[in-house]
DNA sequence: ATAATATATTCTAATATTCTCAAAAATAGT
DNA sequence: ACTATTTTTGAGAATATTAGAATATATTAT
């Protein structure tokens, strides 16, 4: 992306992008949720497995996946008795790499 | 960044990583917040043009920009009367141009 | 049907964020 | 010093978010 365009942009007028944009980052926004996208990162993964390497109790991380998923982040698929979550919006990867950059 | 990184990224069991960018997405988390970054992308603007161009009661923009700037987002400038901001943290503007990318 | 395992939901208390309005600084010109 | 302009700060109520506990649901095996 140059630099012009930069100039030139005008999506901050546009109030829907706004909106959904802040809801986004607002559903990032937290430690345990930016934790989950980071060991999502690298797979699929089911919801014990989550819970357990991110050392979070139960509950708690299924409300954060509930957030992730009812924001449309993190899709997921039944597979008998367990659940696995997947990172299903490709711009939240990007956005996460571009956090974990070093600069 | 290459897919392994990725796998092989171990940044999400860093708990001050993950609070300090949990602290960077939550300042950003917000429309009006996002709108100001935008405004900004483009260049320094004073306050009074900022709240003007976003169309926001002033006191509240100041606010917002005291936020940013707290958070080391904004840096600013007095230039006599005036007061200037300018966006100080190169990563912000990196991930508000992740952010405006169609996709 | 019951038990065991895996996951999700609901409620509550504590805390944080947000907006609005009023007042207070800071600066420049007269 | 007085006034106008620009910007910041503070108090207040309204709303949202959070963790944690208790409970509920879903699936599989017996």
């Amino acid at each position: 992306m140059l630099k012009e365009d930069l100039v030139e942009n005008t999506k901050w007028q546009d109030e829907q992008f706004l909106e959904d944009t802040a809801e986004l980052l607002k559903a990032l926004a937290h430690p345990a949720r930016l934790k989950i996208i980071g060991y999502l990162a690298s797979g699929k993964k089911c919801v014990k497995h989550i819970w357990e390497a991110l050392d979070l109790p139960q509950p708690n991380v299924s409300q954060h996946l509930s957030i992730l998923r009812n924001r449309g982040i993190l899709g997921y698929k039944r597979e008998g008795s367990i659940v696995c979550y997947y990172i299903k919006d490709k711009r939240v990867l990007e956005l996460y790499k571009n956090l974990i950059q070093e600069d």
